[in-house]
DNA sequence: GCTTTTCCTATCGATTTTTTCGGATACTAT
DNA sequence: ATAGTATCCGAAAAAATCGATAGGAAAAGC
């Protein structure tokens, strides 16, 4: 299956449930973990993975809790997947004659495109009711109006 | 990691191979296995996937063999990831009043947009030495010039 | 009927992902 | 101070996925 890992929604849902919170308020796990139906110490581990991101941060002790380390518009889509699944590699070949995979070029104009949507994409948009558009793109050839010079593979 | 598997570039090569011998020649097991550096029977397996999702099709038999099952301009690069990987699936959950995502919209958005790539690329754009371009792509706010009426989530 | 070659299914090993566990450390409030 | 709260850390069990291998059945051609 090609899909996101059930971390990586998780974490979304971590960090919808922060920004819809009092900025400045820290809200500790054992407030979070039946809302979002998950184990404390699972929660835990997910919160430690966004924390050493730079995503959320930390207060310990009494009255402790997690925060947004920075408002929901600063925090992209693409930084919550890098963090909680990984790096976008979707070919991981680096060298240009790569005898794994036919064009390596191709996987990797793919990739831009896809991590440049999540780019955008930030927790604000997200936890708002406000409506956007994705773009749709495409294969374009030479001779398109489409066609921007030097961008070509 | 996200990242496309190794059945996935297999299957790209295999089909690729394909394309490239005489059409309505069926070409055998063993005599692309040590071309694409595949065993016989893992190669076999990758083919009859690909088979069963009617990329390809076989001839049983003393000089059978696997054609490809229609054009390179007909067979798309998301037809060939579906099959090897899997559906994409970026977000499970059909529903659209689903618990475990944020806005499920937004995911099918985004899925749209990769697979729609995906979906305009095809074998014959791999195989030639044809440049083309994927343009990339973003989040549009209804006050922007691009925004498009009816289109918005 | 023998060879070639596809077809089917089961399994094993390795890796990755998800989840759980035990305890250490830091902070607050009383 | 000390008890309580809550984060921190590392290890590792459990589950799922993926890559690869293996044995044999069915079909077609000569």
């Amino acid at each position: 299956m090609f899909k996101l890992s059930s971390g990586f929604k998780s974490g979304l849902r971590i960090l919808t449930l922060l920004a819809k919170t009092e900025p400045g308020q820290p809200v500790p796990i054992s407030d979070m973990a039946p809302k979002l139906g998950l184990s404390d110490k699972y929660l835990e581990q997910l919160l430690m993975i966004l924390r050493r991101a730079g995503l959320v941060r930390s207060i310990r002790g009494s009255n402790g809790g997690f925060l947004l380390a920075h408002s929901p518009a600063k925090i992209t889509v693409r930084q919550i997947l890098e963090a909680l699944q990984g790096p976008i590699d979707l070919c991981e070949c680096s060298r240009e004659d790569c005898q794994e995979c036919v064009r390596p070029e191709v996987w990797r104009a793919i990739e831009t495109c896809f991590s440049g949507t999540l780019a955008t994409l930030t927790l604000q948009h997200l936890i708002s009711r406000d409506a956007f558009q994705i773009l749709p793109h495409s294969i374009v050839l030479p001779d398109s109006p489409l066609w921007q010079e030097g961008g070509g593979i």
